[in-house]
DNA sequence: GCCGTTTTCGGCCCGACTGTTTTCAGTCG
């Protein structure tokens, strides 16, 4: 199988942290890692880039030496100079980076001194209290990691899915905020990039003197312990396994805290470049030329002060981004405000259940909603019967228009698994695939073309069948699927359920730049998932796409002449 | 290892907190 983005991704990864382990320059480490997250964030596939024959040296941090370690890995499916590294160092060392606590150097000296190269030797050094004696260790480390260690199997390295991080941040930044003296506390990091998984939570703060919120903090009931309390900077782990960080700064700071702790890191280290270039100076406290502050105070300065307009947390992983600022070519993104219908709602199956549902999307602003029944097991008596009911259902509600919606399964072979006489009685014939995930790139790709181009077909599902930390994206040519999506009129589905978020990011922006029409559907079972669309959005932005790319951002009438509804 | 309207060599973002230190290294974000 060829090498996916996230293998070479991987690779470097490795190669970054073997060599951090060595000692080696932190630059070249950094030059690994940068690779690494920029290969991650490609819409297009490295390796058809190789086959292609495309100069990979035109991508921003890649020369000739990464370059040619990609060919090598896309053509051989490994890489020497990684095997070297394996050769000095056990791979089984890389599990010991992940302890909290452990870092590069401290890692190094376990294995030279004590030849631990896993968690387990680490713990039985730690019984024998071996480790206390070892430089830049002592007794606290020793303490530290023994407490890790308990704990590394359930939460360490643990990622969250956004809506169940939200679930936890939003209340504790609620509690937080009524602390006297608290101006307004706000949650920033890659929560507030809106990524699809977060490891940690940021909050930030402004308030007159930051002792009393560092105690309300750390007294948090669901804190379930207090990694590090400082001054102006606190760590806690939650009962739930996630980690938050609390900083509080100045009023005339905040812009430039929030900034600076939005991240992402890659994006902060390209904009301070730009500060440099400039004789300036950016860190959390704000834009410096020399001691002199020179904005702060909102982040729209920050940004102007370095000569670039304001650019939407969403946006802020250094894909681009910053030179699209400067070049005054930004997107105006979509905001959930933009949304005027929702075209995946599980169909409810008694009366009360679908007028609430409509009750609730009306309060999201929304006109119009599908309703979707699954094709299997559906005999056309009961599709006549439902369909009926929904005609009923229109013809009562106010303002609110249902669409009937069906979801068929996408065969191995790529046919689908309902007839075309019962699908076209179907406004929206949503196309899934929900089994045999695993079929090789050719094939699945192959299967995927079949449905985009059958004419019944109004919306891929799901594109990629990744379900979050549980099943990886399918192997596809997705630049294939998405082309032939725009060819075809077929919508692709940016599913916004939690653990889907599907299409990802870096496909929005395929998409985009292809042309193809994408649709936000929240997927919801019942009214309080509506809320879906909010994470769904989240992900569009991160793709880069305007309310224009949006399907379900149109007015009913433009959506039926677009689908060729009647 | 990458990169260059200052440069093909000499740079490469910046600060808080902790613990083990007698002035700072390691980790983290």
């Amino acid at each position: 199988m060829a090498a996916s983005n996230r293998d070479i991704a991987r690779v470097f990864d490795e190669i970054a942290d073997l060599l951090e382990i060595e000692g080696d320059n932190a630059f070249r480490v950094r030059a690994y890692r940068n690779a690494a997250r920029l290969i991650e964030g490609l819409g297009v596939s490295v390796g058809d880039m190789v086959a292609k024959q495309e100069d990979l040296t035109e991508l921003p941090g890649i020369g000739k030496d990464l370059a040619a370690k990609i060919r090598e890995i896309v053509e051989t499916g490994t890489c020497a100079a990684r095997e070297e590294l394996r050769k000095k160092l056990p791979s089984t060392i890389l599990t010991l980076l992940r302890i909290p606590g452990l870092g590069p150097k401290r890692v190094q000296t376990l294995y030279r001194a004590l030849d631990i190269s896993t968690p387990e030797q680490l713990a039985a050094a730690v019984r024998e209290g071996k480790v206390r004696e070892l430089p830049g260790f002592g007794e606290k480390t020793e303490a530290l990691l023994r407490e890790a260690l308990g704990a590394a199997a359930s939460t360490a390295g643990q990622r969250f899915l956004l809506a169940a991080a939200a679930r936890e941040a939003e209340p504790l930044r609620a509690y937080l905020a009524e602390t006297p003296g608290v101006k307004q506390v706000v949650i920033a990091g890659s929560y507030r990039r809106a990524k699809e998984t977060v490891g940690d939570i940021d909050l930030l703060a402004t308030a007159r003197g930051s002792k009393a919120i560092m105690e309300r903090f750390c007294a948090y009931p669901e804190v379930k312990q207090v990694l590090a309390q400082g001054d102006t900077r606190a760590t806690v782990v939650l009962r739930s396994g996630l980690q938050v960080d609390l900083r509080v700064v100045p009023q005339s700071s905040f812009g430039a805290a929030l900034y600076y702790f939005t991240g992402s890191k890659a994006h902060n280290v390209a904009a301070r470049r730009i500060a440099q270039r400039l004789g300036l100076k950016v860190n959390e406290y704000g834009v410096f030329r020399g001691r002199r502050r020179i904005a702060g105070d909102t982040e729209e300065a920050v940004l102007r002060a370095i000569g670039l307009p304001y650019i939407p947390p969403e946006l802020r992983e250094n894909l681009g981004e910053i030179e699209a600022a400067q070049a005054g070519r930004l997107p105006d993104l979509v905001t959930p405000e933009d949304l005027r219908g929702d075209l995946r709602v599980t169909a409810p199956s008694t009366r009360a259940a679908s007028e609430a549902l409509l009750d609730a999307a009306r309060q999201h602003g929304l006109d119009y909603v599908a309703f979707v029944l699954s094709a299997r097991d559906l005999d056309p008596g009961r599709a006549a019967e439902w369909r009926a009911e929904i005609d009923r259902l229109n013809a009562r509600s106010d303002g609110i228009v249902v669409l009937k919606g069906i979801e068929v399964e996408i065969r191995e072979s790529g046919e689908l698994a309902a007839s075309e006489s019962l699908l076209s009685d179907f406004e929206i014939v949503i196309a899934a695939v929900h089994d045999r995930f695993d079929l090789p790139r050719e094939r699945q790709t192959a299967r995927l073309l079949q449905a985009i181009a059958h004419p019944a077909v109004t919306m891929l599902a799901h594109p990629t069948g990744r379900l979050i930390g549980t099943r990886p994206e399918m192997d596809l040519d997705m630049p294939a699927v998405i082309r032939a999506a725009r060819d075809h009129g077929c919508l692709l589905e940016l599913n916004a359920q939690p653990e889907r978020i599907d299409l990802p990011d870096v496909y929005c922006r395929v998409a985009k730049d292809e042309g193809a029409p994408i649709a936000i559907n929240s997927g919801a079972q019942n009214a309080a998932e509506l809320e879906n669309l909010t994470w769904g959005v989240g992900q569009a932005r991160r793709g880069w796409l305007e309310a224009r790319d949006v399907v379900n951002t149109r007015p009913l009438d433009h959506l039926r002449r677009l689908l060729r509804l009647p």
